[in-house]
DNA sequence: TATGAATGAGTGTTCATTCAT
DNA sequence: TATGAATGAACACTCATTCAT
């Protein structure tokens, strides 16, 4: 019998050495020989386990979105219930230590642009972004009339976005504090005061 | 008999063909033979006049963000000089009807996306942004302390790009009203009541 | 603990899926891991038994001609002594239910192509070949003098190869009747009108 | 401007060097860089001006079949009108010099297999086959009654394809003069014996 | 100024074969 | 005896670029 169980450890192997490849050299020079060099594999084996390149890639999108989603999930449910607790919590995720590499963003931002022409990319981003202004919504709501709750949502959402997108451009390290700062005080400025 | 100043002519063929094509199939898929067909000349003529792909995709950018600069500076002009006018006036430029089409937005994202591993593209990026803030944060001080004139400089510069980036992702007509509000929404938040 | 005596059995399961493969797909595009899983086996379980590629196919290349030459000899067995009687068989046997369906023709014509630049195949090709015209021409001059029989021998031999190949091309379920008849009527035109 | 009128030179270029690549190698073993190479042209060439593989496939069987459709066009023009010596020239085309060399009749069987499985072949290959049996028919019909002029003409056509089939295989010259009067001999025991 | 024929390096992908288990 | 993970050479095809005209 061959080794078993090689499937998902290949796997992870595969996708993380995608990830670093599109950091380093960006997507349009990614090639399948230089993810297998840095994964330390063959190039036939991404065929084995991905089918093809788009395979590849669509796996790795979802592990990003996966991994972005179990942040926000983690720092939800370590925060008070109250909707500005949430909020916070969603805002924190978000920017929280393991998605603001540097690296994390421009990746992120790689597949945003890419899944402009990719259907399967496009659908994977569309409800990743539906998740987000929904969860926004939904606690703005808890504090604010619907048609309010909503402007805020597409606001904050809009900027959470933005901030990414700025930050996939900066040169040197983020300044972390200062990004969840700004989106912190876009709640202060629309919750009510006494809202909790 | 060489034909005289066809190199303007030229030029803005090829930027407007490549500025299409790179709508329609994305930058992966934008050959230049696709561009050279599209703009109904030979492949040979882009190496002529931009020597080569590179510069054909720098000079597109260049005219992308000239475009947006010229309607940001036309809709200031005609504004007042309050700040509260004029930070509208930014932001109506930023989506004015010229810039809000969906093809200008995915575009726009495809070369912010580029710019990531091309220092060039990087360069003309950067300094669009900075101008961004830059203007952002002189009229926002012009009402606020300096200090927080900063963050709400920054909180409308990522809000603007979030927007834009959220369009980018959008498939049928964009709801233009609705993204200006919740980005005018946000200087009614930040801005003090009484300031014109 | 090894299971014994497998080794007929794979070797029979394997020829018949290469068989069925080349029927379906055509050689070009028969791999071993198609073979493989119409067998119901593993890749590796192949190159166990026959080595490698060539091993297989030279295995069912001489399973089909030994096929074909075996319904050829039953017939014969069957058939009268004498030379008209022993022609007709031999025609009745290249053409017989086991030969001509048309899976079997086209895998035969998939071999004596390849047959032309591969030795091994070739050989085997050659061999068949010549014993059909042995034997054709043995039974002429039992009713012929020697130039006519193997006049006449080359003839029928081409026809009958001939039909296989045309066969080989007919889309729907083939008209066996006739085809037998066309060869009969040849030795009708051959054979001296007294001849047994 | 580029030297013009280069498509028709570089296409029979190209069919000529498949034609001999296939030949020397089998159709199994030919590769684009191979004929290219042959051809003396760079491998991207070929894509120019056939599109792909089975572009320069396709274009090399119509070539074949149009040579051997012209050598049995010519032979016949300068036979006289009647049914035995249109039969004559119908062979004597079909094994005329220009046809019959052991290169010709490989590549041709290499067709007729790869006919099986690749439509577009296969399109080629039945309409050539019809129009051999048609034409044989129509001129034994003016010898015989229509049932037996079928049955003659089935058989010359598959005794033409059979001769052709065995040829194939040969392995040294062909002996041209005794396959030639293998059909002939045909002939003059369908025909009756009276007819012109 | 403009063409498009021609190049050839580089890509994703396939597949026979090997081998540890 | 049997598996299937893993390899890597070979393939068809793409495309930016060059250049004779």
């Amino acid at each position: 019998m061959p080794k078993l169980g090689m499937q998902p450890i290949r796997r992870k192997q595969l996708i993380h050495a995608t990830f670093e490849t599109i950091n380093e050299v960006g997507l349009a020079d990614t090639t399948m020989a230089l993810v297998a060099r840095k994964a330390g594999l063959s190039t036939g084996i991404v065929s084995h386990y991905f089918g093809d390149k788009d395979g590849l890639l669509n796996a790795t999108m979802r592990h990003i979105l996966r991994e972005l989603r179990d942040a926000v999930a983690a720092c939800r449910a370590r925060a008070d219930a109250n909707p500005r607790a949430q909020l916070r919590a969603i805002i924190e995720g978000n920017f929280h230590e393991s998605q603001i590499s540097p690296t994390a963003m421009r990746v992120w931002l790689t597949f945003w642009a890419a899944s402009m022409h990719q259907p399967e990319l496009r659908r994977l981003q569309r409800s990743n972004d539906h998740r987000l202004y929904s969860n926004l919504c939904h606690q703005f709501h808890r504090a604010l009339p619907l048609q309010q709750a909503r402007c805020a949502a597409r606001g904050l959402a809009a900027m959470i976005d933005g901030l990414w997108l700025r930050a996939s451009l900066a040169g040197g390290p983020l300044d972390v504090d200062q990004i969840r700062q700004t989106a912190y005080d876009y709640l202060d400025h629309h919750l009510p005061p006494n809202a909790h």
